[in-house]
DNA sequence: GCCGGGAAATTGGTCCTACCAGATTGGTGG
DNA sequence: CCACCAATCTGGTAGGACCAATTTCCCGGC
């Protein structure tokens, strides 16, 4: 038998295995490590944290491959320039491991969704085809079954705003929006925790999907420039707030 | 005394370190590996790569990082689902490891780009400061000197646009297209081989450069979006083509 | 006192063995 | 035919042992 325990796809740095990797990242975020500065040898860190130097290297290697460490062989590690390069998914695995973000970081997160968001809905309303409007529309009822059974609109917002990009036609660009909201998912639910929001939520999607089925790219880009305004103040209330405040 | 012998930085697998992930995507390649399969244990993989079990694991967990492989304790690796999940970086690895790619995926590459650089330069325009301005001119002399010495145009290229992203004001999306740059230094190292490529792409940045300091949107995508129609054609001739033809 | 050189310590890179816990498998006995 | 248990296989982890290259430091010679 073929039986997929756990389809659920998750952050790099999830689950008990990869704590480490939030480990080390408090670690240097802590100790007010800059860019270029030097980490103890893997067998320190190993000893501080109480692992093996295995766990620590495949900590490391992720964090290598996100860009944010750098392995110096018979030197030691090194924080690489976190400004000038750094993978994506990096900084925002910050805003998911609960990392406080300055209103900098987080205007900069709210105005790089708006600008994906935006491609996404003027592409859609060019090029989608009648299976487009099919995956909208079983996004909304994904919608609209959220909030009759009152479970949490989080994931058929992320559902609807995918079926948007889907519409797109460019699956390198669906990937990379898809990056942002598996990196946001949880902010996303306690956003919908208020249960206030989704009704709103739901309806302006309903109207994104007439407008696109209408190829009306003025009215769809204005319904969703208002659909994240409202997104945006939320995020700008979490300024300097650790994501644990999120669920007590 | 603390020497920086490498300050360069590599995409996510370089070096002989990390030949190994390459030799991993290799065999998913050939044996044609579909999201959901499942590869080998890593016990397995050690054994046929002829190395041991550790390095079988670092090279899994970059993948896994990537969001290309998934781990299942006690079951064993599993190719994810590449449509939807994973990470910019491991479709842009595909292409810095030449891995051919097909004109629907060429085509989504040279799309995002464009996507991500008419966004870049608007905001430039309508953000830049004296120091971007200073940025721009600098980056400007960097490629005047390559074309005088004769130096291949690619660095001075990449600080150009990176400058333009710069102007822009936004670091998480200079981190974006920071990584687009990344996995493309290849190609466009190749490029650029081709000397006559250079003074026409410098004329570009120039009209680039006067039209965002002239804070003309308009003139300034137009300008953008003829420089980028000769790349978009360079890289529909690469279709199907690995990227070790590109230099011998 | 200064300088040179070599030994010792340190670093990441790699391999190996061993064990664990959970899942799967396969056979065995009811 | 089914229930149950043991063997097996999986990734996860710890720890030891090297290697090669670099750095550090002390000691001897000048």
């Amino acid at each position: 038998m073929k039986s997929v325990p756990k389809p659920e796809i998750v952050p790099a740095g999830e689950g008990e295995s990869s704590a480490l990797i939030k480990q080390l990242m408090g670690y240097v975020a802590e100790r007010r490590l800059r860019a270029g500065d030097r980490l103890p040898s893997e067998r320190d860190l190993a000893e501080q944290f109480g692992v093996g130097r295995n766990a620590i290297r495949e900590a490391v290697t992720s964090l290598q491959t996100l860009r944010l460490v750098e392995r110096r062989p018979n030197s030691g590690l090194y924080l690489l320039a976190e400004q000038e390069h750094g993978s994506l998914d990096a900084i925002l695995l910050h805003s998911d491991l609960g990392i406080p973000m300055n209103e900098e970081e987080v205007g900069e997160v709210v105005e790089l969704r708006r600008m994906l968001e935006m491609q996404a809905v003027t592409l859609a309303c060019e090029r989608h085809r009648p299976e487009h409007v099919a995956r909208l529309d079983a996004a909304l009822r994904l919608g609209a079954e959220a909030l009759a059974t009152g479970r949490n609109f989080a994931a058929a917002d992320e559902a609807f705003h995918l079926s948007v990009v889907d519409a797109a036609g460019n699956r390198l660009f669906r990937r990379l929006v898809n990056s942002f909201y598996l990196f946001t998912r949880k902010r996303r639910v306690h956003y919908f925790e208020n249960g206030e929001r989704a009704p709103l939520s739901h309806a302006q999607h309903m109207a994104l999907r007439d407008a696109i089925v209408a190829r009306d790219v003025a009215r769809a880009t204005a319904v969703m420039g208002g659909h994240l305004q409202a997104l945006g103040s939320y995020w700008l209330t979490l300024i300097g707030r650790p994501q644990k405040d999120m669920e007590p």
